[in-house]
DNA sequence: ACAATCTATTCCATAACGGAATAGATTGAT
DNA sequence: ATCAATCTATTCCGTTATGGAATAGATTGT
């Protein structure tokens, strides 16, 4: 039996769903439902009555709930005692992979400079690795987009924003045009990011706002066989703004959208839980830097 | 963190030792010390001043120690809660690999016909196995040898015993002793069941308490080869006299030693956790019937 | 009957675990 | 001082556990 274990059940609980639940934790629906079969197996009793349209604790279950909940409370009892005994402030900080793009690691380095007692550290993953791990407490902090973000569960801290353009090549009928409107963009060829990837769902969305389905005709991880791809103009993309910016491509035209589609960058944390010491640091370090250079 | 994780720790401090700790919980050191960094690593602090020739609580180790006692409280309380709720009484029993032989099938067919409410779960394993799923609570109830098992960890039940008698074919000069003693098989070529296996420890034992290191020319695990090859005359062997005579093979003939070696099959659970309903049954059940055929 | 929506299962790749052997450090005995 | 004994840590490697994608199987509302 062990943590998760224990925080799983809690959530099927509160959601009366495991599919719900698996959400809420950012775990797969498969997975949740072995790891309290599991759970089940080694006290063995049955928690939940399943099989019927709703699930229900059974009576095994509804005495399993206060002592889970009487776990969990230990925990985080013994978290705060021993956060005093942390010899440094430790921190762990997790980003979606567009850090440079966003000028984010100046601050990071100015942080180490200002704070070098606080072990801070830094670790890139894909959206949705960010989210379990932020759920589960692996880490403290997130920087990532705020598109598709349960805004209930998390407190956000906005550090950045971008908008969504079309980037074609410098030969592309659109490529002297201020301004382009979705909607005419139904019979492009599309270079994309992978499907499941944030980027891919803000722009897949937008052009099924505007009324058509992206013809997609490749997509990568990689943002530089997309531009290759743009540039020998096998097709356009949809891309923050910023972000090509960064890459700085002579050859590629960036032309904003008539309509404004957004991604804010957040520093993100589940709400409800106290923040460690590390973590208090670097957030009121960020929010000071940030009105540092907004006046 | 898991409750195996707290466990550990809890038994280091009370053992003072890792290597001690690791023989009481039947792991290997090296698991144990695995365990143990995983958990500082989680926790992010250091439960043990290491380095010197022994080891110390540090501060945030002390601060962790009434947490960790907290949550093994709550999970037996759990576990006392929860038995009530099983549906059927459940009981798990593991054997060393020799209940036909000594007639343990019979009991446990007799149970399963008198108490068919009880899901009784019986598993074979090596005694390693035996002895770490007891530990961690696996298991309700093994049957066992009780050479090399402290007597004060465990509670014991004598089920029956035997005593360990040399193996010869029936043309080998000793076949038609009655008696043999130990120092005369100094440079006889022995077949053994492997290392590690508790017969062998007994017989290797025996051996040196007689003053001789034994020749082992072949180890298995299946006494079948071990048979074969006792009667091609390669060797002979020492055997517990129940499992042989069990086995019936008329060209091999069993010598009693004259320096008694017994092993006593004994029905264990560790001492001071209390049984589960099912083992209550078992374990009644099983005196009642022990007492029936010694009248 | 069918689409939608549950949980369970299967398949498969990756991560965690566990033991044996060994390293490296320290102590006590000679 | 050297050596044997005794610690914990590390490495190596095979086994088990874990997690996700896809799919099955069951149930309900339309």
């Amino acid at each position: 039996m062990n943590k998760k274990q224990i925080q799983y059940f809690l959530k099927i609980v509160e959601m009366d769903s495991f599919s719900a639940a698996s959400e809420e934790l950012y775990i797969s629906q498969s997975s949740l439902s072995k790891q309290i079969m599991s759970l089940e197996k080694e006290l063995g009793i049955i928690l939940f009555d399943r099989g019927k349209r709703q699930i229900k604790l059974t009576q095994a279950g509804k005495t399993f709930l206060p002592h889970a909940q009487a776990f969990l409370r230990t925990y985080q009892m013994m978290i705060a005692d021993l956060e005093l005994h942390q010899d440094t402030p430790s921190l762990a900080v997790v980003a979606i992979p567009v850090i440079a793009q966003y000028g984010i690691t100046g601050y990071l380095a100015a942080f180490r400079n200002q704070f070098p007692h606080v072990k801070l550290n830094l670790e890139e993953r894909e959206a949705h690795e960010v989210l379990s791990g932020l759920a589960n407490g692996q880490y403290d902090l997130a920087f990532l987009r705020d598109n598709y973000l349960d805004k209930k569960t998390f407190d956000l801290f906005e550090v950045t924003d971008d908008k969504l353009s079309v980037v074609v090549s410098k030969n592309h009928p659109f490529a002297n045009r201020d301004l382009i409107s979705l909607h005419e963009l139904t019979t492009e060829n599309f270079i994309m990011f992978d499907k499941g990837t944030v980027v891919h769902e803000i722009a897949v969305d937008a052009c099924r706002e505007a009324g058509f389905e992206p013809r997609i005709f490749y997509a990568s991880l990689r943002i530089e066989s997309i531009l290759g791809l743009v540039t020998s103009q096998s097709g356009i993309t949809l891309m923050m703004e910023k972000v090509i910016n960064y890459h700085k491509r002579p050859e590629l035209t960036v032309v904003p959208l008539k309509e404004p589609v957004t991604s804010r960058i957040v520093l993100a944390h589940p709400r409800g839980r106290k923040l460690s010491h590390g973590a208090e640091f670097f957030l009121s370090f960020m929010k000071r830097e940030m009105n540092r250079s907004h006046s």
